[in-house]
DNA sequence: CGGTACTTTGACAGTTGTCAAACCGGGTGG
DNA sequence: CCACCCGGTTTGACAACTGTCAAAGTACCG
């Protein structure tokens, strides 16, 4: 925790060539989309690129908001700490996705690199003016929103009222699905954050997260060729675990 | 759960009188506030006045997407519940509040009245009409569901990492600042909802929730004249037991 | 090769869930 | 008017799941 302090004045400007945006690869993802190709210049104009390391802090709870983030490539976690340093994680930022948006003036969270990350900034005030002008990015933006409030909800189920063991299998599922689009080839899912984040973000402890990736193992749901790469094997199974369907002998601690 | 089941193709229609949404004690308060006086007649003329009794379903989860709701009096939960009977209520709707426009094509929750409720309904087809005629009614829509997120985020947070005693203290006083807008005063808050529906949203059990009631009264921070009525002695008290600036021998179970 | 950070495993204790019974208020019917 | 019943709430006893504390294992980097 707080490994990151001190790099925030440090943001890494990266310049991008004029034009760039068309050949991105969340170009028809992100908030971007909303724009046809003829007006991306307006957008790609009040845009500045920026670079994050991991653990890197991009800003935090309290923070005044005044820039749009969307973010191209790596990870974003966005949490909330409380003051005895209790931790909750609200979401993964994947490639696409964007923050900075909210109710308020000020950040209620706060936002931090998991990997190397890169993101266009948007000042917010820019960002509005162009909302204005096309509706469809404030229809995109409000689209947007939405989705973030669906997934969570689906969160607060989780933590509310799902055992361990189906949080965490819920919880790969999803990151699986938001991750590779494609159907699943049998390839395997990498897991960028730390067992330590998976914890702060289903609520949990990092001894209960590692014990129940040990018993989707030991089931034979899952591989785990290292700590951070996982097989689905059984994506079938895991769902039933995850929620839909449950058996709940399958959830006591068998002898783990 | 389930006692309401059979009611919803009896949602009362309720005849209003032209021109009275410029009355409505939530005139200022809900989506309509985005309309200006000389605009009013256009929401006006696409809404139908609903009624729902205490427990009477108003949507379920998997229902298709026809209607925007704004409620302007009484209370609605909105929950998830899973095939085992587990149940997640993600909040509660106050007059002022509207709901309808998810990401999907489908809920993905359902919504019941806790309470006699009265809400304005509003096929989704001709909103979206309307927000692409009064940009100001798209924005509103936006930040209301930008404030929706913040509170699914506190909800992560109290779910994911407080005690139950520090969930229960947050829902108090989080409850109180939405019902009582105005300063306390001393007075009492009404607590529609049963102990069920706060175990559900908090992600405890009613037992739970019952003993955390016995010692916040105990400790002296509220009065519970019946069991739906709480009234906050301590507001400072409550707020350090609800997470900024915890102290962690307070929570420890001191003999109950 | 040694050190560090992270993960896994183990032993144990405590909080919270489960089960059960008592309590309470309101409504109905005698 | 009172007794009874019923749903919801509170209280109690107990068990177990999960958190805490501790140590061992593993991977990565200097």
């Amino acid at each position: 925790m707080g490994a990151a302090a001190g790099f925030r004045s440090s943001l890494t400007l990266v310049r991008k060539a004029c034009g760039a945006c068309r050949e991105c690869d969340v170009r028809h993802q992100a908030l971007c989309a909303a724009m046809a190709d003829d007006d991306l210049h307006r957008l790609e104009g009040i845009m500045s690129p920026t670079a994050l390391q991991p653990n890197q802090t991009l800003l935090r709870q309290g923070d005044p908001c005044r820039k749009v983030y969307s973010l191209t490539s790596g990870m974003l976690r966005l949490f909330t700490d409380l003051p005895d340093g209790r931790r909750q994680i609200t979401g993964f930022l994947l490639p696409g996705d964007y923050l900075g948006l909210v109710d308020d003036h000020v950040h209620s969270q706060s936002a931090e690199a998991v990997v190397a990350s890169q993101l266009c900034s948007f000042p917010i005030r820019q960002i509005e003016l162009l909302m204005g002008e096309f509706p469809s990015l404030r229809d995109r933006l409000h689209r947007m929103t939405r989705a973030a409030l669906r997934q969570a909800h689906d969160s607060q189920l989780m933590l509310g009222r799902l055992a361990p063991l189906e949080k965490l299998a819920g919880f790969l599922l999803m990151l699986d699905a938001r991750a590779n689009r494609q159907p699943r080839g049998g390839r395997a899912l990498q897991l960028a954050m730390s067992r330590t984040d998976i914890a702060d973000h289903l609520g949990l402890t990092i001894e209960t997260v590692s014990r129940c990736f040990t018993r989707l193992k030991m089931q034979g749901l899952i591989r785990l060729p290292d700590a951070h790469l996982v097989e689905i094997l059984h994506e079938d199974r895991l769902a039933d675990i995850a929620g839909i369907g449950i058996q709940p002998e399958q959830l006591r601690s068998t002898a783990c």
